[in-house]
DNA sequence: CCCGGTCTGCTCGCTAGCGCACACTGGCAG
DNA sequence: CTGCCAGTGTGCGCTAGCGAGCAGACCGGG
């Protein structure tokens, strides 16, 4: 169980719930519950899986902050991750979520150490997590690692687009429609965590705005959310609530990644 | 002069005014007037050029139409590219530009056959272009070509998301601002074309947002324009004018790319 | 010289979201 | 039981940008 070493100074696997260890034994079997581990070659993604070290990462927690060198890449696996862009004058805005559809810490893959964006665990979980060095090693070894990472590239460049032009044309209420559905894609949960407050600055809005967005909603009997706590109640509902740009995110990431 | 090969069915190199067929010619010694290809050593230098063919790009002219399958890449020389993302409801909204500093077409670089957006010449010149084939091929032998495009697309993703934020927070005249610096950098001229309507189309807006934006800098004599015609007659008025993205932006220009 | 089309200027009513400020509520700590 | 505070609800005046439509100005072609 090479895993376990190295992971001296972090919550140690043996912490983890049940349910977390059970989905670590499965990874080393050749399992692994992030897709793009999933997608590679069973020996290269054993050779990877042995560099990694299991975390269970907390809500709010900060991985990165902006302009400080990146120690770790990580690949979430029931955890998923906010990419927040600085606005200057303290505001913030989300440019991208990290699932286990992917990894975290594509500028190392680029060739920086350092990226621009701060990144918080939107969702408290597990992920598989690796140092720099040897992940760069392996990036130049493994060409199928490359590859899967050349097309998680495409998707979440294609999403960042989309991303713009949601954020200009669209209404709030749409948005926040958008985003609990993205949330709860990367949460597998109908009740997720969540306040207007928090949402609000991902969004680059108001609280208030949320707030008025998300009662809305909650009339229609589309969610419930009460002290921080999200439900999703009628999930198809929501989706006809949404902007068109949930399904189109839907739709690159199937065309993309899917099959 | 293996470059001229191919080049049957366009506009070819004599064709080309004097100063571009110079250009060309400073090329062949490893000098190219395009960065990303500046960049690489001589040996991959030449053997890029020599799948290359020079074209002359005319104003407006359609380079790709989303989802179809993309022919060429092109390394743009004096010219200049913009990428429009549709969105839906016939509108458009630009995603990105790309100059001398860098390439068109990164899908096929992520290994995708197809883009989401349009490709449209924002500035009439002189390109390389190659096709996807050789240029596949090329990635896969030169390592420096391959570095050198994972830098450019570090610096893609960044500007993407900085433009992401200033469409949603700033205002309107300082976003006409920011665009029109831009264009100058690119289009390496103190004049160039471009009337109120496309200008709005690519920030987004309504015509009359941008006239209204236009009107208030020609009156504070930071530019004038006249039916088409944009010149900047105050740059550093115009920067102080524009909102901090450009500035933001040329620092990561010169972070990433700046040796 | 006139005609037609492109480019720019201006108006008017409208709305989404903003900034600010304050009030209510439920759960938890002391 | 009390106090506290995070989370939510609401109200009010304000503004940037929208949609639609029309008017003049300039330019090149017939």
């Amino acid at each position: 169980m090479s895993m376990l070493n190295g992971a001296a100074n972090n919550r140690l696997l043996a912490a983890l719930p049940n349910s977390d260890r059970q989905r670590i034994v499965s990874m080393l079997n050749g399992a692994a519950d992030n897709r793009l581990l999933a997608a590679l070659p069973n020996s290269d993604r054993r050779r990877i899986l042995a560099s990694c070290e299991p975390v269970e990462l907390a809500l709010a927690e900060e991985l990165y902050a902006p302009w400080v060198p990146l120690r770790f890449i990580y690949f979430p696996i029931s955890s998923f991750i906010s990419l927040i862009m600085p606005t200057g004058d303290s505001g913030a805005f989300e440019v991208g979520m990290v699932g286990n559809e992917g990894m975290l810490g594509i500028s190392l893959v680029l060739g920086a150490e350092v990226s621009s964006q701060r990144a918080v665990v939107q969702g408290a979980g597990l992920a598989l997590r690796m140092e720099a060095a040897p992940f760069r090693r392996e990036l130049r070894r493994s060409k199928a690692l490359r590859g899967e990472i050349d097309r998680y590239l495409q998707l979440r460049m294609g999403q960042l687009a989309q991303a713009t032009i949601c954020a200009h044309f669209h209404l709030l209420e749409a948005r926040v429609a958008r985003r609990l559905l993205m949330t709860q894609d990367r949460s597998r949960a109908n009740t997720f965590r969540g306040t207007h407050e928090v949402l609000a600055s991902k969004l680059g809005v108001r609280r208030v705005g949320v707030t008025e967005a998300a009662s809305s909603l909650q009339q229609r009997r589309l969610i419930h959310y009460s002290r921080g706590d999200i439900t999703v109640l009628d999930r198809r509902g929501l989706m006809a609530a949404a902007c068109k740009c949930y399904k189109a995110d839907r739709e690159s990431y199937d065309r993309i990644l899917g099959q």
